[in-house]
DNA sequence: GCAACACAGTGCGATAGCGAACCGAGGGCA
DNA sequence: TGCCCTCGGTTCGCTATCGCACTGTGTTGC
């Protein structure tokens, strides 16, 4: 069973009836994801599906020489594990996760029953699923097209979009491992963005200084997801963000 | 209305139960897609919906400056146009023709009425849906990391699979638009598959003559999304691919 | 039959990103 | 306190791809 404080940190279940979340609820329990821990290894069964509050997970495609690359970011605007209430059992990619913090899990078979009661349930996954593809299609593009530095600037700007607090905490490496480039890529650029005064690097964390600059620097790919996900995915005013962490408040104060 | 022969051409209408056909079928109308010819613009509600039988379809990508790249290729194991049912009423990528062929119009109010019905429409689409996502993640992958080389490879493939003959009627240009890449570069793989004997070039024309090279050539995507689709949407017995297009028969005899 | 065009092929310099190697500083731990 | 490991910063040569320009050859239309 799980508080409804919680569940309306998620802006997916905040957005579902109350009926609905009656139903969900005493199935859920809330679950906290460690950094780096692997949710779903690719082609497994999901058997839990995940929405976070204040964690943020990745969608990674990993080739056949091991390396790998971010096709979706998931946080507080969505949900891990869809195939198993869509139909398709498992999915091809890999889900781990990005950033600490705070999910909601229940099991696959609880969302499939909610979702073959074709109520608001099944509108509102329907919806989230058609976000998705959007963010997996611009992400194609902006492979193409777009700069490790202009990445860099979508791909923050992503990740604080799912967290209340501007700190990063990831390494270059895992950034590039995400992006599907060299550390030292990053790297690069990360420190030109610094010289701009738009973020701050240290040793496994990135300060956001200026967001502004991160939007006018990034490529028009984070705009594109952004504007798709809010259009498809309207903010309920029932949402709440999750808040700061305590976690991250220690952290702060260490640096500070 | 429209034959029921027509409609086992393609492999969702295929697979739909007899009930769902018999509903469906005195809404559709059989159109021919010419080449070239844009179905939808970008963010463009999507009044129709399309179920190719031997046309194929590009839903490409096109950022601020022009360029546009390929999200993913519709032909007869799938249909546009999905976001007409799924709730979004449009979608951020532009629907083109690559190929010119039949396929099933309907309009997108009567695919949402048997989709309401929660029946095996619902299902079925629910996982092409997924097999679509999972073309665009590995599109994202593909663009990152391999070669033009590999990704025409896998490109052409992906086009045969949707066809019944083995000549692809485009430009180097027009591959280049949908890979995202200089029409030199397309010039310059085609060359060397070429003198290693895969294809046979020819103004606007691509003979595929070793189609078993291609794939080894190709990069592990092509193997990746047709296993996914056909994981997601099992052959049916009773489909039946298109027969070989007229217009198609004339044109090899022509360059015979 | 000729002009105009579309398409493929080629060459050239520029460059972003890669792979590999190395270094120094921070920070945790014995 | 001292050691070791992690992290980020830097360098070097290399390669794939780009942008641009130009050529030659089918094709089409007048």
């Amino acid at each position: 069973m799980l508080s409804s404080i919680v569940a309306k940190q998620n802006r997916l279940l905040a957005a579902l009836p109350q009926e609905a979340q009656t139903r969900l609820l005493p199935h859920m329990e809330c679950v906290r994801l460690r950094a780096g821990q692997l949710l779903y290894e690719a082609a497994q069964p999901r058997r839990h599906v995940y929405f976070p509050t204040d964690a943020i997970v990745s969608l990674l495609n990993v080739s056949a020489n091991g390396a790998s690359s971010e096709v979706a970011m998931i946080g507080n605007e969505g949900v891990v594990g869809t195939a198993a209430f869509m139909g398709g059992i498992c999915s091809p990619w890999r889900a781990s996760v990005q950033r600490a913090g705070g999910a909601c899990r229940i099991l696959g078979t609880h969302v499939k029953d909610e979702f073959d009661r074709h109520g608001a349930a099944l509108q509102l996954l329907l919806r989230y699923s058609q976000a998705r593809s959007a963010q997996m299609a611009q992400t194609a593009a902006c492979n193409r097209y777009h700069s490790i530095e202009q990445q860099l600037c979508r791909w923050m700007l992503l990740s604080l979009d799912r967290q209340s607090d501007t700190d990063l905490s990831l390494t270059h490496e895992s950034i590039a491992n995400r992006l599907g480039v060299r550390r030292e890529g990053v790297t690069d650029s990360a420190g030109k963005l610094q010289k701009l005064g738009a973020i701050s690097c240290h040793r496994g964390r990135i300060a956001v200084l200026d967001r502004r600059r991160l939007e006018h620097l990034s490529c028009e790919c984070y705009a594109a997801v952004h504007r798709e996900t809010e259009r498809l995915l309207p903010r309920q005013p029932h949402y709440e963000p999750a808040p700061r962490a305590r976690w991250n408040v220690l952290a702060e104060l260490a640096t500070a």
